[in-house]
DNA sequence: AGCACGCCGACT
DNA sequence: GTCGGCGTGCTC
């Protein structure tokens, strides 16, 4: 119970005592000028008198540590990481005339104890200990710490992410009792990598290696990174696996279950209810669990003694968190493999530009299998350039050019066939009509647009172009790129009447579909799995996926059919697939090639030439043109900074769904984007984070919105 | 963010 | 003379 429930009109003899004595021990011997009601009544713990305390609220200018002093009926229960309560706020310092103090009791965790203050004021106590489990240890606190630098986000905000809310009933349950660690698992399918069987045996020896591991496509990566976890608890070491879906969640789980049995790992996903995820939770940090796979959350699992940090398909969006500072499951488990010096297995079919210089880099090695394991694995690839949809008349009937429609025709003799079809709502970017090398602009090299269908800008910096000619073939003719391919599919059905269609979607997600003949109409991301393997594939989203008005729209592309390419059967099975694009695109010929990796490293290339993410790093800063302006005016950003903007925002993107973050409709709102060079992220992040500081101590103007590695920009 | 303190205009 | 405007600064 909180000591001010005790209250007097005048304080007694003895509060004078007690105050001096507060005084010495907690901070020397001053006499304060005001004594907190908090303290009348309360003595104080005898060893180590102050609570250091992070106050749990988000505004950056309180992102900084409290000292309270800790009455001694709270001694035993206030160690470092508990949950506390404490009074907080103007008001809470004076008492006025017997009324009752201000200052609301606000949540806290307390970071450590200490044997005195270096505050000159008056320390006020710690009201009460939500609970004595110590929530939040040095290691998780160091993570939070180092996540909130990296994004120029509040501590406060990080560990709303890290720590999951408390549930008295799953608190009070005892977690079971640890298994003890498994033998080493067999190498498996990892011996279809030369380098995989040395990979899981340095995790068993207690080794830290790092991989970047383009998987074979097809059914066995569960199973893979089930052995790599098995392999890490061999060695009495926990892991953390970090998936994009509760679908690829299970399916870990279940080769888990099937390679250790129960008991060995938690399964941590937003579809448990709360009580279930806590007490998973609380027995990975309690270490009766030493292995978690799960969802984003899941990436600041307290696993104990980590010996190694995976995260699967590192391109899918949903690794990216969507509550401020919007951190990504990569990075921050970058952070812990360095923070922890474990092991780190980033894992996917296909490739993205953060993976490529993860190698480049020289941090991580790559694990990929040779040519000939991919050629048996992997289907093979034809292309239909989407001009021949409009020359092939045989196949307008159909609106299917006849080489995709053969396919299908084929196909489906022997097993599913799956057709990727787009989601509505792409939008695409201008680019060369002859070439299709995208529009930029020739100040910045940001993506060039036409908000009003005639006069050229740039979406970064906002100077007008007023004559544009290709970079890349002369051209001056300009194309924005058409989408439609919804119907044909519809359309596909009534061509092959005998067979079943079964659609897989946003609102209705298949997990699977049987062995047998069958159309499966599938959005990007929500393919089934057929079991045995599609017999073919028709991924007819080409254009929507390549023109989108993204940086990593040949990328996503790549990933999506990627992803659907691997759930065919391999070419000695005849798995075909037929992608709808034009074949000079790059993305496509990594396709037909199979080579993610060799993609992901031309354009990271690129990117490095252009002055592009991964490569420098952005920020976005948003806000109403007055608050960004006193901004730019008051902030401090290293000398390297350029500063791209502002430009109105959100930009017109019809078709683009609401997001939170986007500036409220009616008011006008811009945005400007922050890049620097390699080497300068952090600079940067901290120059934001001070300036954004500065800005809310003041309490003056709009609100500003920070976003380092801001996604979707142009 | 709240919330209190502080220093200038219209009321009894 | 005092009640109260919200400008500015602090919260252990």
């Amino acid at each position: 119970m909180s000591s001010d429930d005790k209250r007097s009109g005048d304080p007694g003899p003895g509060a004078g005592e007690q105050l001096a004595l507060i005084r010495e021990t907690v901070r020397g011997a001053k006499v304060p000028r005001a004594k907190p009601r908090t303290w009348r009544g309360a003595a104080l713990a005898e060893e180590l008198p102050v609570a250091r305390v992070l106050v749990n609220k988000g505004a950056l200018h309180l992102d900084q540590y409290f000292d309270y002093a800790v009455p001694e009926e709270l001694d035993a229960d206030a160690r470092p990481g508990v949950r506390v309560r404490v009074r907080f706020g103007a008001g809470s310092r004076h008492v006025r005339g017997g009324r009752r103090e201000g200052g609301g009791l606000i949540d806290g965790f307390l970071v450590e104890r200490l044997a005195e203050s270096d505050y000159p004021g008056a320390l006020a106590a710690l009201a009460y200990v939500v609970s004595p489990e110590p929530v939040l240890s040095p290691e998780l606190l160091a993570l939070a710490r180092a996540v909130a630098d990296r994004y120029a986000g509040s501590l406060a905000d990080v560990l709303q992410l890290a720590v999951p809310p408390r549930n008295g009933r799953a608190e009070s349950k005892p977690s079971p009792a640890p298994l003890p660690p498994p033998p080493p698992p067999r190498p498996g399918s990892w011996e279809r990598y030369p380098q995989g069987p040395a990979f899981l045996r340095a995790l068993a020896e207690g080794g830290a290696p790092r991989a970047v591991w383009t998987a074979l496509p097809g059914p066995h990566w569960p199973r893979e990174i089930a052995g790599a976890v098995a392999a890490t608890l061999a060695s009495g070491r926990g892991a953390l696996v970090v998936v994009p879906d509760g679908r690829a969640a299970g399916r870990v789980d279940a080769a888990l279950t099937e390679l250790l049995g129960e008991g060995r790992h938690a399964l941590l996903t937003a579809d448990s209810g709360p009580e279930k995820r806590y007490r998973e939770w609380l027995a990975v940090r309690r270490g009766s669990v030493r292995a978690v796979v799960g969802t984003r959350a899941a990436m600041f699992a307290p696993v104990a003694n980590l010996g190694l940090v995976a995260v699967w398909d590192d391109g899918d969006s949903s690794h990216s968190d969507d509550n401020a500072p919007f951190p990504h499951v990569r990075e921050v488990l970058e952070l812990r493999a360095a923070h922890a010096r474990c092991a780190f297995l980033l894992g996917a079919t296909s490739c993205t530009v953060e993976a490529a210089q993860l190698v480049e880099s020289g941090w991580a090695l790559p694990l990929a299998a040779d040519r000939e394991q991919l050629r048996t694995a992997a289907p093979l690839v034809r292309t239909v350039g989407d001009g021949e949809l409009a020359r092939d008349g045989a196949a307008r009937a159909a609106r299917l050019p006849s080489l995709a429609w053969r396919t299908v025709r084929d196909g489906l003799r022997e097993g599913p066939v799956l057709v990727q079809v787009p989601r509505r709502g792409y939008v695409p970017r201008l680019a060369c009509e002859r070439c299709r090398e995208q529009a930029r602009c020739r100040h910045c090299a940001g993506p060039l647009q036409a908000p009003d269908q005639r006069d050229l800008e740039c979406a970064w910096c906002g100077r007008a172009e007023t004559d544009w000619h290709c970079a890349a073939c002369g051209s001056v003719r300009l194309r924005a790129q058409v989408v439609g391919a919804r119907r044909t599919a519809e359309e596909l059905g009534r061509a092959f009447p005998a067979v079943p269609v079964r659609t897989s979607g946003r609102d209705h997600v298949l997990e699977s579909v049987p062995d047998a003949p069958a159309l499966v109409v599938s959005t990007p991301g929500a393919e089934p799995v057929a079991e045995g393997g599609y017999a073919a594939a028709l991924l007819l989203d080409g254009w929507a996926l390549v023109g989108r008005p993204d940086l990593r729209a040949g990328e996503e592309a790549l990933r999506r059919w990627t992803a659907a390419a691997s759930l065919v059967r391999g070419r000695a099975q005849g798995g075909t697939v037929v992608v709808v694009a034009e074949p000079t695109l790059r993305p496509v010929q990594a396709l037909v090639r199979w080579d993610p990796v060799g993609h992901a490293r031309r354009e990271l290339a690129e990117r490095a030439e252009l002055g592009f993410p991964p490569v420098s790093r952005m920020a976005s800063v948003t806000g109403s043109p007055d608050a960004l302006a006193a901004f730019f005016a008051a902030a401090e950003l290293p000398p390297e900074a350029e500063v791209l903007g502002p430009v109105p925002f959100p930009r017109t993107e019809p078709g683009r769904p609401r997001r939170p973050g986007d500036a409220p409709p009616g008011e006008p709102w811009e945005r400007a984007l922050v890049r620097v060079p390699p080497g300068s992220g952090t600079a940067l992040a901290s120059a934001l984070k001070a300036a954004q500081a500065a800005r809310l101590a003041r309490g003056g103007g709009g609100q500003v919105r920070i976003r380092v590695d801001p996604p979707d920009i142009g």
